[in-house]
DNA sequence: TGTTTGTAACATAACGGAGCGATAAATTCA
DNA sequence: TGAATTTATCGCTCCGTTATGTTACAAACA
């Protein structure tokens, strides 16, 4: 497929609510059959709705904790924090890594900071390290979820709670009133598993998670040793964090 | 690189023990500097030990249990008992699979029994799984064994401990006394692991496993419910085994 | 029932990657 | 130090994959 017209197609959908699958053949000049296949595709992963000769766009809540869909947003900004978080480790270390994107961009950066133990329940992760050498590679195994393509669940909890490492680098999919927030509850319970293991926490958050709210209460800014985060984020907002205690580092976007 | 004559090499050397490296050139037919590419894949991979100006044969007993060497050693074996293995399985169960070559053949044959869960070490099973819509899957963690291309040790031990499965399913890397035995010690734990947390064991055994040897005892046949192998096994071992009480099973190959 | 829309199957074109060789630089051995 | 050997790098070619379009047919709508 073409990722950049499929991400078009979505933003178009999204921006008018419902479009007639001809208008959108016009307006990419392709055929019929290839918006068929991308709109089919983009239903397959719970952005799209079909309808018959129509395709309306999901709620924004829905799509955006799809794994699918965030591994391809803002890869810039993912690749500045993962860089940064490269400067946390140090060669040696035990290095818990959660099943966010952007820990995931981190992966092929980690061969940098060898030899490492690294801790991680993300499938994309494993395959990522599992053939570099001088990265000891230990699984956090559980319930898979293609949603996150991670493993979960209780199973997860316990593993981790046989674990102690130097550094925990996780994100979030929101902050708000002072904590970071994640969508889903047992996703929620496997990174504070990962940070109650971890002697330093690293938070990783691109700044438009800043004010977005989730479901879940993961734990306090404060709590955390480290927070980087893009330079869009707003310099009151930014202020206002170091002000309560926050260890706060922006990152330029290259 | 062109793995068949990459398999040509190493059973060119192992024939040979020493072999000059002007003598693959002419042999094959090709220039130097791709006889050294595929001596250095096969050097990493532990099949050869590389010299100056030539390469040595490792000692068999060493390379014959890497991931990369059974991976393509009898592929037609491995398939005819996983199709025999499908036949244990029956739709909604749990099923745990061990890290064998054998169990992971039997992976894209598992869709045809879904809705399942699976239980299982092996990382490659978890990257033919994941994306199988009807299959839940369920990772065994731990320390990541590049030769096994596996999760084992102490975390992995405990995560099996957790579950209870139907069935499991396993192979070994030799067969003698009666008795299924392992190569490497902590492959063998998680095994028994898996075996403990199941109500019903099979064994996946190509004929030739049969009076190999190998250092761990895993379990004794006995205890196996069903002990798959091929025709090529001699009649006088299948008839004694069966008066010893093994469920022998033989699988033709096609 | 006719028209529109969806699906399937096949052909083709484009892209990316792998394998390979040639050459040059670096390293090792004697 | 000189010769042999190994490594690094570049570019070429070939192959497989993927995206796309065309066509034909099935399904849904009105």
């Amino acid at each position: 497929m073409n990722d950049d017209r499929m991400g078009a197609i979505a933003e178009y959908v999204r921006a008018h609510g419902e479009v007639r699958i001809d208008t959108l053949t016009n307006h990419f000049g392709v055929s019929r059959m290839t918006i068929h296949r991308h709109i089919e595709r983009l239903a397959q992963q719970g952005v799209l709705r079909k309808l018959h000769g129509a395709v309306t766009a999901q709620p924004s809540s829905i799509y955006e904790s799809l794994y699918a869909y965030r591994a391809q947003s803002e890869p810039e900004v993912k690749a500045a924090l993962a860089r940064a978080a490269l400067s946390e480790i140090t060669p040696g270390q035990a290095v818990a890594l959660d099943d966010s994107t952007t820990a995931t961009a981190l992966g092929p950066l980690l061969a940098q900071a060898a030899p490492l133990s690294v801790i991680t329940n993300s499938l994309a992760l494993m395959q990522t390290l599992a053939s570099v050498d001088d990265i000891a590679l230990i699984a956090v195994g559980g319930d898979y979820a293609p949603t996150y393509n991670a493993f979960i669940g209780p199973g997860a909890e316990d593993a981790l709670a046989r674990l102690r490492v130097n550094v925990a680098i996780c994100s979030a999919s929101g902050i708000a009133d002072g904590a970071a927030l994640v969508q889903d509850g047992l996703v929620t319970r496997a990174k504070a598993a990962m940070l109650d293991a971890a002697e330093r926490r690293v938070l990783l958050a691109a700044s438009p998670k800043f004010g977005r709210i989730a479901l879940n209460k993961l734990a306090p800014l404060s709590s955390f040793d480290a927070v980087y985060t893009d330079s869009r984020l707003a310099d009151a907002t930014a202020r206002s964090l170091r002000d309560a205690g926050v260890a706060l580092h922006i990152v330029e976007i290259s």
